[in-house]
DNA sequence: CTCTGCATGTAATTCGTTACATGATTTA
DNA sequence: TAAATCATGTAACGAATTACATGCAGAG
């Protein structure tokens, strides 16, 4: 149950898998990701399950688009997850494992690029996320980044949290290449 | 084929599935979990496919343990899936989902509640490293963090993330507490 | 006329969790 | 004698990925 509240938060607005699958993959890829052959049979059932009901609507461009509103019963549900208190469990870095078992290459210079690899992508989300908050500054003035209004507060708590990381990964990968460097000669 | 590399990983040295599972609840829990009921079945798959061998052992305290060991070939396979470089996708961090969701809780004092148990989590999180740090201090003096041989060099690249990770979110929980009390003057 | 984006879905499979079942040894 | 730790596993279910199948509309 837990793509089932994804989906609960971003129907704020009516949407369909479609959009949610983007959003999803926009905003919260940091956190979350999904694929659409999740989506549709999710919102299916919970549609038969009264937390949303949808509508065909014509699309521009394309096929009709079912589009799901979230009811009465999906917002209560979704209040409901969020007062559990914060979720934890089920974390999986794949590259984080991958390092820990580093050493098995047994050459340096592999691990090397290894590492290489993991800054210059770090650095790039960083990069990017650094983009936006200049943006938001720009946008804001003084005001930043204390001027948003209640819903957008929060979110900007998960960028403010997003944009901290991506910095310490950025440095911490090229520190780690610093080190094992030094190590190599 | 995820799990089935870490317990690769994990192999450098003969182990259970019970010891297995142990190891990486302690070692690896910053990134990754598993439940017994997932590794046994595991292993045994492993088994069939040649990339580990097992051996019944009796145990001091309980019933016999089954006792794998990495084969050539299962060694061959984690050296392939470490050059592969670092495998992004499928983060998952139910709390920070519901930190963007959090607005729609509607009270402040209930999105409060939710930030003040956030932090007491990432504060006694960074507490828990910050001793394990101070403890290499003191067994390796000014050779610390560079005294380490080569397997646990790349291990202690992990830590050192991880420490900065759990500063990082310990600062950023008081921040954010501090930033949602001064909005609801 | 081909490629990209829009838009929906099904089927098959794999991955992961929870609940259940069993039983020995050590510590309080 | 009750609880904790050791140790294995199965069964049922739920979550997630990959491959497959279809078809329109606009841009180049």
């Amino acid at each position: 149950m837990s793509l089932h509240h994804i989906l609960l938060g971003c129907l704020a607005k009516p949407a369909s898998g479609y959009d949610l699958q983007k959003e999803i993959d926009q905003a919260l890829s940091h956190f979350w990701s999904v694929q659409l052959p999740q989506i549709y049979p999710t919102l299916r059932r919970m549609e038969e399950e009264g937390f949303v009901a949808s509508k065909m609507k014509a699309s521009k461009a394309g096929p009709p688009r079912r589009v799901y509103k979230r009811t009465a019963k999906g917002k209560e549900a979704l209040v409901d997850w969020l007062l559990e208190g914060p979720i934890f469990g089920g974390e999986r870095r794949h590259y984080l494992a991958q390092l820990y078992f580093l050493s098995e290459v047994g050459d340096p210079e592999k691990a090397l690029v290894f590492l290489e690899d993991l800054r210059s992508i770090m650095e790039a989300r960083y990069e990017q996320l650094a983009e936006i908050e200049t943006g938001w500054r720009k946008e804001f003035g003084a005001d930043y980044p204390d001027g948003f209004p209640d819903d957008e507060f929060y979110r900007h708590l998960t960028f403010d949290l997003g944009i901290n990381i991506a910095k310490i990964y950025a440095d911490w990968s090229a520190r780690s290449i610093a080190r094992l460097k030094a190590r190599m000669k």
